[in-house]
DNA sequence: ATCTATTAGTTGTTGTACTAACTATTATTG
DNA sequence: CAATAATAGTTAGTACAACAACTAATAGAT
């Protein structure tokens, strides 16, 4: 590891963000949170930003066609989320919360800001602040 | 995102993490290596470090026991690591490079070193303590 | 208006992650 | 020493990620 600094944060990166990721599911399945964590940034960002085309989506969450796909079957099979026609664009869908689907989304949403917060013990704002520019930084000089 | 401070750094993470390696591999592919970033980690680790059990090697890449199994099935079939039986205990192997693993190895390291040092334009020395130090904190934290 | 290019979304394949359940072997302890 | 517990590794199932190839529909160009 000593002689290659700059091929550490890649592990430590991916180490990371697993770890992240593991975390919050683990507090989902104790909680009994019907999703996933990666099924409930979808609908998160449906109900933050309205109903949309499943393109828009990936684009807002970083994540590619494919995978928004697969992730909506799951959600539709919840019924939790629903593929409506696309008023102009029969190519497309107009992705919503079902009822059921906000009432979760209004449920989980405090609890998981808790969970979140959780991994930032003994960190400041400035890390936080510092922390996030060096992820986008990182994330643009890939581009 | 704006409610949510801390929600937004575990998108970020995943995200950034996912573009490290998708550059790595792409690199990767481009460049003809024979193996996944994946792979690699482990090929470079038993390098390093020499032979060992598989629970070992699951330890120092932070990997679980049935995705090391999977990764060294992998680099099996390519003759790149070989499965020998360990000298004092049936159930575990011994698990090193091969002749042609340890030539990789040789070949591919400096190359993955560039690769690597590109994600760091403009970003100094200081951010890079700065950003380990994030990363392992948050590391802790969720343990 | 037709021909072509682009776009939205799906499907298939490979690889990794995590959990749980399992086999075989080794260690414990009663 | 025999019964039990712990350990190493594998297998099975589900989910996400990346890429490629595909269908259906729309947009653009002449």
């Amino acid at each position: 590891m000593h002689e290659e600094p700059y091929g550490e944060y890649s592990f430590l990166l991916d180490r990371t963000a697993r770890r992240v990721k593991q975390f919050a599911q683990q507090r989902f399945k104790v909680l009994k949170f019907p999703v996933t964590v990666d099924q409930w940034l979808i609908m998160k960002n449906i109900y933050e930003r309205g109903a949309m085309k499943q393109n828009e989506l990936a684009e807002l969450v970083f994540k590619d066609n494919p995978t928004v796909t697969r992730i909506i079957d799951l959600l539709c099979d919840k019924k939790l989320v629903a593929r409506n026609p696309h008023p102009n664009d029969r190519r497309s869908f107009q992705i919503e919360l079902t009822r059921e689907g906000k009432k979760k989304v209004d449920q989980l949403k405090p609890k998981i800001a808790d969970i979140r917060l959780q991994a930032w013990e003994g960190l400041s704002e400035k890390d936080f602040q510092h922390f996030k520019k060096v992820l986008n930084t990182i994330y643009k000089n890939l581009e």
